[in-house]
DNA sequence: AAAGTATTTTAAGTTACCTCA
DNA sequence: CGTGAGGTAACTTAAAATACT
């Protein structure tokens, strides 16, 4: 039988057991997470799992990968639903509900936390990605309007009066410092007021 | 109580195995 | 059968947290 280090940090080392992920795990501890009752059933699980935490000293095929059953990956999930990390207490427990060794619970849970934020954070890349086009579009169009209100410059004024529908004269006229529209002195006032109050709220429609 | 050291835990990044199209 | 992609268990490393002296 080898013996392998895994790593050179520690001297940690793991073993596989062939087909022993395979068989599908039929029973569960009855035990609390207060205090242990066990029947002989119960006894023979915790001894099989003691085994297999002291055959972890030993190595024979390092890094063989285990498939969960569903029934492991359900569980396991269930518990991270409840808690995303485990204290020490928490990990045996389920270590042995699983037949697992407590380094690969250890290491299912860091990993599934991995991928918790990794989802999340593709989320909000969507989220701000959307965002992004909301406000380019919105760009734009108020380019677009910049550039009207540029070419209105350059001709002579031909803004109506809505009172006589004659142009008005330019001395009349300003901009709008908040939207850029051209009003003339006498709503201007308003206008800029209007926009004082109004809240503007960008959010893209998700 | 404060400082230094050792140990443990965690996140992030990577590697390797396995399955499936 | 070979191959590449995707999923994920397992590993490494560094940093933070905690325990111990």
């Amino acid at each position: 039988m080898a013996v392998l280090p895994t790593s050179s940090s520690n001297l940690e080392l793991t073993i596989s057991v062939p087909g022993f992920a395979s068989s599908p795990i039929t029973f569960l501890t009855t035990s609390s997470s207060s205090g242990k009752k066990l029947d002989m059933n119960q006894v023979a699980i915790e001894e099989e799992w003691m085994r297999l935490e002291e055959e972890e000293e030993s190595n024979v095929n390092p890094r063989k990968k285990l498939r969960l059953t569903k029934e492991q990956s359900r569980l396991l999930e269930e518990s991270f639903r409840k808690n995303h990390t485990l204290n020490p207490k928490q990990k045996e427990c389920l270590a042995m509900q699983l037949k697992l060794r407590q380094r690969q619970v250890e290491v299912w849970f860091q990993n599934r936390r991995a991928r918790s934020k990794l989802k999340q954070t593709e989320m909000e890349c969507e989220y701000l990605k959307r965002w992004f086009g909301s406000l380019t579009e919105q760009n734009r169009r108020l380019q677009r309007e910049v550039e009207d209100l540029r070419a209105l410059k350059v001709g002579p004024p031909t803004v109506l009066s809505p009172h006589s529908s004659k142009p008005l004269p330019a001395s009349t006229l300003s901009m709008c410092p908040q939207c850029e529209r051209i009003t003339t002195n006498a709503t201007a006032a308003v206008a800029v007021d209007k926009h004082a109050n109004a809240a503007v709220t960008l959010s893209p429609k998700v």
